[in-house]
DNA sequence: TCAGCGTATTGAATCGTTTCATCGTGCGCG
DNA sequence: CGCGCACGATGAAACGATTCAATACGCTGA
């Protein structure tokens, strides 16, 4: 069979060959009701005969309107993104609306790229956890009439609706315990501060030193590593080659703890004896690690489902600001 | 400020406010080195004034292409999927192009629904983690002209290409590791074998247990699970709650192995002395848990860049079938 | 027989781009 | 002085659907 590059069949094709208007076929494919039981199978006929997908930028074009909504999360590969997402479509399934799911990998560039794309192509609305502290272009697109929905982090502007998690707060609980646990030098394993979740877990962490009545510039020492386990992999090695080494180590998120937890154990060092490690997002493996691990817990299906809601109410309904409160989950890694 | 309801600025309001034709607005869209230097500049404050955003379904609808490919994979929330998708984004990105990912959660009327909207919305091609065996939906697809590439199976017809990791060997590795370790009641935790993965892997078991002389019948147990953590709990707190107890079990993949784990251990019964866990993926943190997980290792990020590969290469070159081969990662959870 | 009505179908306008044949204009050159 | 040539800019056609006012066609009842 030659390979021939026939053009997709259209409308009118389909109208062509049923020997009826376009008009018609369209009714067919929307108000099939309108049109009379002969000339629906016609027409239904004609559609399987030319195998008849209608064209989705047409339709578009036409109608102004798709119910699709974008995602632009920070990393795919963590569990905590994903499940964020299923949160999301948890939601979005109710009221049949499909969503679409990038990464930015903490790239401002990428995360433009794909909003680009998402506004060009005309989405519902778009939920973001932004990569940075500079969120002018998402207000800009809001007022284009996009609906948009920060996630994971509190809105800096009224006009934003948010879905967040109190991150100071879920700082200050991991640090308060491992003071508890009687710590008195912790390393802080963070991304750069320009993440909002990353400068607000540090604002918690510093608060809970000082509420302790110690001076967070000789407890607290914080070491910028990027936000997965190999970031966690780097961040260790550079604090056992030391002499002055800490007793605790507090992973940004879950991954960072991975990787920490990972080299401890090449390198021959015990948890929490030589070294206590808690982490954040408490993802499903975190309870079943070699040492189990003591990590914030979020509601993160919970805060997917909200941002979707809040979505799905229109673009012009009232901003709203949810944050929802984090909480510990002691296990063996900070504690016997 | 009023919340006024107005339009998306077009094209031709920025035309009639930089006084010029739409034609010339376009082409400082497109190929700004047409248009002089005066004009150019006026449209482009126009646009910024008018903040104009072109239409993405307008520019589709006219010429007719975009650059966009879709995945459907089965379970987003399994690393082994989004660490394929990185695959295909590392290779994409090269060719700037952009990745829409969507889960099917093993369900036909979902991964339909999703191939529906991919192909309404004109993607240049869709790499698919088919959920049955059923694929003639994705030859008619192809036979449209859309660009289909199989994901992580072999393709049962010439004109589809596939890229695939032999899933009978992998099983039989896993299976005979099992055997040498003197194993002679060994469970499978597994999928529905309409999931093609779930078949081979099983077929290679049986294989395996031929191999050694032995009667699969008596040595194999299989049971059908879902195929993430709590398909684990589920299946092996099945397997415990008896006296004929087997003394391994195989896991489809690393989650449902995680489950497993997890379970035996509330159950207090120690791996692999009580009973030896064998998982399939190799996954990040297959090597942290509690007992370190023995796994079948994918090249999961070459085969997601390979399917790229030859998606890229447009929907009407020679159909290929690449198929890697996997390896077996011993660690503690089934030998000492 | 015909007015009147309801139902099924039609056909043209429309959405916002891109593309391309056409048109002006200013300039160099014979 | 006038011809031809570049170069910029124009404007209309085309993409493939949806929508809606207009029309065609039977039928009923007076």
């Amino acid at each position: 069979m030659p390979r021939t590059a026939r053009r997709r069949a259209s409308i009118s094709d389909v109208a062509r060959l049923a020997g009826v208007s376009v008009g018609t076929v369209s009714n067919v494919l929307n108000r099939p009701e309108r049109v009379s039981a002969a000339t629906r199978e016609r027409v239904q006929t004609a559609i399987a005969e030319l195998s008849f997908v209608p064209n989705g930028s047409a339709r578009q074009l036409r109608v102004g309107t798709i119910t699709t909504v974008g995602a632009v999360v920070l990393d795919i590969s963590n569990p905590f993104f994903t499940d964020l997402a299923r949160g999301i479509e948890a939601r979005l399934d109710q009221d049949d609306y499909t969503l679409m799911v990038a990464s930015s990998d903490e790239d401002p560039e990428r995360e433009a790229r794909y909003l680009r794309l998402y506004e060009q192509h005309g989405v519902q609305g778009i939920m973001v956890v932004p990569a940075t502290d500079e969120i002018d272009h998402l207000v800009a697109l809001a007022e284009r009439g996009v609906g948009i929905v920060l996630l994971d982090r509190p809105s800096p502007v009224e006009s934003l609706s948010s879905v967040a998690v109190d991150d100071v707060h879920g700082g200050a609980l991991a640090v308060r315990h491992l003071l508890e646990q009687g710590h008195e030098r912790i390393a802080f394993l963070n991304g750069p501060h320009t993440i909002h979740q990353c400068a607000d877990r540090y604002e918690g962490a510093v608060q809970a030193v000082e509420a302790a009545g110690l001076d967070p510039a000789v407890v607290l020492e914080e070491l910028t590593v990027s936000l997965n386990a190999d970031g966690g992999d780097a961040g260790t090695r550079q604090l056992i080659d030391r002499d002055d080494r800490p007793t605790a180590v507090f992973c940004v998120n879950d991954l960072v703890a991975l990787g920490s937890l990972r080299t401890l154990r090449r390198a021959g060092l015990s948890v929490p004896d030589d070294l206590a490690v808690v982490g954040y997002d408490d993802v499903t493996f975190a309870a079943e690690l070699a040492t189990p691990l003591t990590s914030v817990r979020q509601p993160t299906h919970e805060l997917g489902v909200r941002a979707a809601d809040l979505l799905l109410r229109g673009s012009d309904a009232e901003p709203q600001h949810v944050v929802f409160q984090p909480a510990l989950v002691v296990r063996e890694s900070s504690a016997r």
